[in-house]
DNA sequence: CTGCATGCAAAATGTTTGCACTCTA
DNA sequence: TAGAGTGCAAACATTTTGCATGCAG
């Protein structure tokens, strides 16, 4: 009961220590492409079913589980980075793991605006140090209403 | 799609103006008095249905529906803390500093520290004003490992 | 008595899994 | 042609909802 574990939890967290892309065994497909494309056209973050409802919009033809699987693989390559939103949905965004930053969101059009401030990485270490806490990571993320949807 | 809301997200997020216990036409019973003292009890984070088991291995005759309910309803009094565990929970926790704070979770043991720093709420509305986004909430949360689970 | 509270049953969601089929390499 | 990749269908776990019944005030 308490053993869930829809996800493994191991995939969330921010952290990524990336395999390149094309490993031994990987078949490059059209589904694959796909997914990459709006992956990365995206920006910001996209659930799994954001993802497959933008793919079929746009004429792809692909399975939700496909969606899901590159989704999974990603994830484990370190190629996006998982949170769970505050209302249930896993979502993913390409990681460029340039630096670590964070997301401005506005809750109606899903725009997305991308946040760097050292200070609050700082602020996050040292209140998990002044706890003794180890294999620190953190999650933030600003929600509200863009300009553009305000009124 | 991208409206799911199995939890009304507005649970979620540490915000609470708090009606005091006891409001009008509240009745006292007997399973509430019980959630609340599992609640009370446990003192860290508890999720749904760990509470129900609790509940149900120490004889409380209460049906798991109740249990939501009563959740939902401490929620929203903010009398308790409601976050979403990796792994796609909802955790609950008794709420006991009235204002607005985060959290420094153990992701081994789940022991959680309460975090205040106004300078963090500050910085959110900056970088949202700064980009005039409005109605603007945030949720942060540090997660690492504790002492005692470091070993 | 009144209507808040309870809880069974069933629906809804997001995600995972079993497995037969498809296509890349 | 072997096996990575795909995707339908069905299973799952958590949470919500409909609704008839119960009980505190």
């Amino acid at each position: 009961m308490a053993r869930s574990s829809r996800l493994p939890a191991r995939l969330l967290g921010t952290r990524a220590v990336a395999p390149l892309p094309g490993r031994p065994g990987s078949r490059s497909t059209r589904q694959k492409r796909a997914v990459a494309a709006v992956l990365d056209s995206a920006g910001g973050f996209l659930s799994a079913q954001e993802l497959f409802t933008r793919l079929r919009s746009q004429g792809e033809d692909i399975g939700l589980t496909t969606v899901y699987n590159r989704l999974r693989s990603l994830a484990e390559a370190g190629e996006v980075d998982a949170v769970r939103s505050d209302d249930g949905e896993v979502r993913y965004r390409r990681c460029d793991s340039s630096g670590h930053h964070h997301h401005l969101v506005c809750r109606r059009c899903g725009r997305t605006v991308e946040v760097e401030e050292a200070s609050v990485e700082r602020w996050a270490d040292q209140v998990a140090a002044a706890h003794h806490f180890v294999e620190v990571s953190h999650t933030l993320e600003i929600v509200g209403v863009c300009p553009s949807c305000a009124c």
